[in-house]
DNA sequence: CCGTTTCTGATGTACGTAAATCAAAAATTT
DNA sequence: AAATTTTTGATTTACGTACATCAGAAACGG
């Protein structure tokens, strides 16, 4: 049997009304006993039953989600996985707020970070927009002892707990190798496609997927970055464009969102030309143009995943626990018609 | 505040003892009574709180997983990470055996099984050599209400409550489109390993990727299967034979552990040799070989989420409990050497 | 209407922890 | 050594559920 509070304050010799205050950190006890017990504590391997605990405490986990507006389906996925969370609270003892705010918006997130001051939270999940009036909102939080957690895109240089995303420079690299190799060879112009330079993510795998271009693929050529922040109509609009005006392109990599208006803009010069797509986010547009050959490959991240892994880092990090490293690491999925879910 | 037993009895005009009749379906209470609390406790949307009734009861589930022995990394991962599991037994009630099993040997497989016939189980894991005898026996435990997963390996018609695993002809389709697409139009023969054809996931496998091969790349040509049983030594000479005796193979698929051989044969040829290779499961050598470029791509199941989402499904069924089927699903993750976790 | 069976209520204990109270002991200061 | 402060012990209640016991009520058979 698993050793309780009971075998520790017999292991001490105090009673247990102290082991309590050591184990809670409550006052009153001299360093020496406090020491004792610390002793026993590791001598017979004690740990704290958390369902115990949290029955006794009557805890709830009041927790903020913070994500943006926006009209593109990963925004409205990743909406909808904690809405999903949100259903589940009552099993996990978590009570779920989603504050939405616009998309790239510096100061209407700062605003929504600084009105969660004094309040009562228990943790904050949001995705990054990556500017210092951003990061100094968050190191406020995070100096209030709220446990800060990024969502997506991460925070440069910010002092947040933890970040439930993938490795985007990766994610950029992976994408230059599969796009690289499918071309096998050929020489040509290369569009990439972001939504804003202004969040880390984009920035990241742009960043990944042009290195690995310059390193390993000198004949593909990069052109201009498009900025389609993330809007279908105006990522339609731009990639045609592009497409009409030069016709040394044969590949694509999209690494934001709004794939939708990228897919109506490839659909309208199908079949003449012959282009390689690698795309970002797994959404029901990527996946029927993936099946039906109009994108070759499909990198996605699992919302449900981070929403998941996001609440159960606030919860151990609100508890004062350690995380598993290796369960809260999202991964990049790579997708191909063959292995969709 | 979420409702409780109280809140029923309160609704339903009845005791507590009444409504715990109810809840654990103790005998002892008129139909007409049941309904109403049954209908009280829709109404107020009651949800038990398991934790408690878990600490009420005390209740710990002695858990069962047969792996296969075997030298190879991919079973030694596995191993470890159940061992990880039953490190984190005390945590979540757990009590985890590990019963090791010589591989793809069925009797012993159905021995190990029917040796657990009346023992206090509350779940068994195995990964299962696809043979009527097992079926049967894992039927047997079924029919006994034990909880019964397979892992890795499924057994076909089986009425197991649960398979956490890859879905491999998914996985085959995946490694034939790489190998096609990274080989870029290119004719030749492509050499298939396998580690034996008596497990279900390596015949799936192939399965999968000689229907791809066959749809979508009629240049590449299929020669006769390797099965190396997954052992590194076997693999290895078997590799070796087949490069030196026929010099049009320029793509290898390695569906099966052991790699480590196969490996080491590629390092033999080179860099004369220039051969596009796929290979399942990332281990200390695949990922070494992956970064060297020894081989192109690696297919991987994560043995971890596979050990811990057996483990939610067995406590979960056990309970009578539904299991959260998106979270249960085993991604198949491909690992270029750009995302490497 | 009585006796018998079946159902229901009331009550208490337990699980492991948290948190509070009050008394007693020990340490510290004066 | 007395007065004061700090530390410790003992005890109780609570969280939500499980489970057991016993008494009382309702239903049923004759």
């Amino acid at each position: 049997m698993r050793p309780t509070v009971h075998d520790i304050a017999a292991a001490a010799g105090v009673s247990l009304a102290t082991v309590d205050r050591v184990l809670n950190q409550r006052p009153g006890v001299r360093l020496v006993t406090r020491e004792k017990v610390e002793e026993a504590i590791r001598q017979i391997g004690y740990i704290r039953d958390v369902a115990a605990a949290n029955l006794a405490k009557g805890r709830v986990y009041p927790l903020v989600f913070i994500v943006p507006t926006g009209d593109n389906s990963f925004m409205h996925g990743l909406r909808s996985e904690v809405h999903h969370a949100t259903l589940r609270a009552g099993m996990e003892r978590t009570d779920i707020r989603i504050v939405e705010v616009p998309a790239f918006d510096v100061s209407a997130l700062v605003a929504a970070l600084d009105g969660l001051q004094g309040q009562d939270v228990a943790g904050v999940a949001l995705v990054a927009t990556d500017a210092p009036e951003v990061r100094a909102a968050v190191d406020r939080l995070v100096s209030e002892r709220i446990p800060v957690v990024t969502l997506v895109s991460d925070l440069t240089d910010s002092t947040r707990h933890h970040y439930a995303g993938i490795d985007n420079i990766a994610a950029g690299r992976t994408a230059a190798r599969l796009l690289g190799r499918f071309l096998g060879g050929r020489e040509g112009d290369l569009t990439v496609l972001a939504g804003s330079m202004l969040v880390r993510d984009h920035r990241e795998r742009l960043q990944g997927f042009s290195a690995v271009m310059a390193e390993e693929f000198p004949k593909l050529r990069l052109l201009p970055v498009l900025e389609g922040r993330d809007d279908p109509e105006r990522t339609r609009s731009l990639v045609s464009k592009a497409l009409s005006e030069n016709k040394d392109i044969i590949g694509i990599y999209s690494l934001g969102a709004g794939n939708r208006g990228l897919i109506a803009a490839l659909k309208a010069v199908r079949p003449e030309r012959e282009l390689t797509v690698v795309v970002h986010e797994l959404t029901q547009h990527t996946r029927t143009a993936l099946v039906d050959g109009t994108i070759d490959a499909v990198l996605n991240q699992d919302a449900g995943h981070e929403v998941r892994s996001a609440i159960r880092v606030m919860k151990a990090t609100a508890d004062g626990q350690a995380v598993i490293a290796d369960q809260e690491r999202i991964r990049l999925d790579i997708f191909l018609k063959d292995n969709l879910p």
